[in-house]
DNA sequence: ACCCAGGGTCATA
DNA sequence: TATGACCATGGG
């Protein structure tokens, strides 16, 4: 793994200047945040916000709602986000270890180690839901390591793109510091980048990140 | 018609 | 530990 520090805070620096701040997941509370980290496992956010808007609209956007409502209602709710049924009983699950462990307010107090290792004891809920959820709703210092930010450091000639997900996120924190903000935009634009140029141009033949791909990617590709 | 999308679990070797 | 099957809708 070629990471460093500086050479990732120049690729947070191009993206940061290319598409801005993105503040993702605003004004919504820690408990959406989380039923939107299962649901876009593997599925277009797009899809994600249809069957968010299917809880709300019949007022059963909260953890009690969703233990008690039955599985083929709740599945029917979340039908537009795919994996329907896997995704009902996986949001049951999280639902019932958040109520059980006493809500939001309690599980704050926990340490970030400790909360992580509760959030994977889930069935379904996997690392990187888990640090979605770390990050995004509980904005502990946890670096999100997906398929883009895999990829992309990958294609920059910073990792072999085999590494276990553990070092993976363990190297960033470690070169990176324990920064909430930072690594909240760092995954938003990562995500940003990926869908739009990363996704048309997949050699980077011609993206905003060039500088640093050519000078990673001699020998590669 | 095909490919992919902000993954995870379980069974198998 | 490491693959493979499986889950399923919607947009490009």
């Amino acid at each position: 793994m070629k990471l460093d520090r500086r050479t990732l805070l120049t690729v947070f620096d191009s993206l940061y200047t290319a598409y801005g701040l993105q503040h993702w997941w605003p004004g919504e509370t820690p408990f959406e945040i989380m039923v939107g980290a299962v649901l876009t496992q593997n599925t277009a956010w797009t899809n994600v916000e249809k069957a968010i808007a299917n809880l709300e609209s019949r007022s059963k956007l909260s953890p009690e709602a969703i233990i008690a409502a039955r599985k083929d209602h709740l599945a029917n709710w979340l039908r537009p986000s795919g994996y329907f049924n896997v995704k009902a009983e996986r949001l049951k699950n999280l639902c019932r270890w958040y109520v059980e462990a006493g809500g939001f307010s309690v599980l704050s107090q926990r340490q970030t180690g400790a909360l992580r290792e509760a959030l994977l004891s889930v069935s379904g809920v996997g690392p990187e839901t888990a640090d979605d959820i770390m990050l995004y709703a509980f904005q502990r210092p946890v670096f999100v390591i997906d398929a883009y930010t895999r990829r992309l450091f990958s294609r920059l000639g910073f990792i072999a793109g085999d590494e276990a997900y553990e070092d993976l996120r363990l190297a960033c924190e470690d070169r990176l510091g324990a920064d909430v903000r930072l690594y909240n935009e760092f995954h938003a634009l990562i995500v940003l980048h990926a869908r739009t140029v990363c996704r048309v141009r997949p050699r980077c033949d011609d993206c905003l990140l060039r500088e640093s791909c050519v000078a990673g990617r001699e020998g590669r590709d």
